[in-house]
DNA sequence: ACTATCATACTAACATGCTAGTTGACAACA
DNA sequence: TGTTGTCAACTAGCATGTTAGTATGATAGT
């Protein structure tokens, strides 16, 4: 009844880029074009196009699918076809939530337990990000942004944390690739980190609690208005299906 | 080298107790069988014993076991063969701060927002758990326990929270299934719950999160006691690998 | 013109055959 | 007896054929 425009296979990046098992690598494909946007929300996710691109046969991209819809990036709808999902709010502002209490848990432990060596990598980061914040280098931030909350969660000695946090928060993570930055927005960030590096450096937990919440404060308001722009990306009527596990 | 001992597919759930596509049943029957240690942690998931027990092809099943890998439930080695993994205290202490770090923002959320009818029904629950102990009916109070959280949950409103909290923590699940409940600790649990109630009902977000977080610290050195007493159960020696998303 | 009915062309879900890689046992040998 | 090489049996991963359910568009009826 909406868009049942399809995908453009064209843009999966090519598997051999990736590593593991056909599956596996057919699945990281297909999650990197949704996840840039690259298959706009609504489209129709033809399997027979992918296998043609990709040069494998049904049984990895079937495998693939089976994850993606477990992670809520597409809507299967049995006997019928898979759709890559519509932003929701209440998804997103869910994923919003999870994502706040990993990383508030995360501040709290290495605040408490930051060693001297991990103080110096920490600081290494905020200092990098101001270096590429003079020369301008907006994707370079935005990835040296990515690694800060990563180091972050490193220093917890948890293994699978990063990858919980990422998976949680999906949906706020392709939400983000439509917000511009611009380069206020990308001062404020930094004095944001700053002041998250400065509590943890005190070992005070609280404030640093106090600074990442926040810091993961001004996403939401961004992205609410991002739903008034272009609300076309949004599924107003709430049809979703989820399975529980 | 370790213990090569097939799995008793006779121990499966019969998959007409779920519901959903055959796959999704498969999933749910052998995960059950996990957390409820009828397959036993390094045991051969062979598939051929799944098929014939649950009567279906080897599709589904292989469906199924693609998502019992990505929760940590099995380890698949390529060309080899699956079995069930080894309880991992490190896996388990991150299930459980994981888990310590969604309920405490859960509790806050809801000590926030509580309203009349929320409250009338966590009491109800509370006081459902004082009769369940004078009858001496642990499995319902277990079950209490359960839904306690669970209410919890459900008052944030967020849908998906229940789902993420009880993958992130299966470990812990599946390790909490081999400690005895004795009286001693129930009566504490209430006494616990009952705190957790009170400062929810008072609308105090810190003393709610207080309550909640020595109501989990609980948990782990029970299990570390767990693996003192049956450490075959454990990896000693973790060659586990787990893939990144 | 507008609606109800039905046939057709799609799809996911499932079954099954094939391939390649790992493992473990056994034999040949030191 | 201890070590190494070979082979057979088993596995997951992959390809592909089959089935059944859904949606769409043509057609017939009003």
């Amino acid at each position: 009844m909406n868009h049942p425009y399809d995908i453009d296979a064209t843009r999966l990046p090519d598997i051999s880029t990736f590593e593991g098992s056909l599956a596996q690598r057919v699945y990281q494909s297909i999650k990197q074009a949704i996840l840039a946007l690259d298959f706009p929300p609504g489209a129709n996710l033809r399997k027979a196009p992918i296998c043609a691109q990709l040069g494998v046969s049904r049984a990895p991209v079937a495998d693939a699918i089976t994850r993606l819809a477990a992670e809520g990036l597409v809507d299967v709808v049995p006997q019928s076809g898979t759709r890559v999902s519509y932003f929701s709010m209440d998804e997103i502002r869910e994923g919003a939530f999870l994502r706040e209490a990993l990383e508030l848990a995360t501040v709290a432990k290495v605040a408490r337990d930051l060693t001297e060596d991990q103080r110096k990598k920490l600081s290494r980061n905020v200092r990098l990000q101001e270096l590429l914040i003079e020369d301008e280098d907006i994707a370079g931030f935005y990835h040296a942004d990515e690694e800060f909350h990563a180091l972050l969660m490193a220093f917890t000695g948890m293994l699978r944390l990063p990858d919980v946090a990422q998976t949680v928060s999906l949906q706020v993570s392709r939400a983000r690739m439509l917000l511009l930055p611009t380069p206020g927005r990308i001062a404020e960030t930094l004095a944001e980190h700053r002041a998250i590096f400065d509590a943890i450096s005190a070992h005070d937990e609280r404030a640093a609690q106090d600074a990442m919440r926040h810091h993961l404060g001004q996403l939401m308001p961004r992205i609410e208005r991002l739903q008034q722009e272009r609300p076309q990306l949004f599924n107003l009527n709430p049809q979703n299906t989820r399975e529980a596990g």
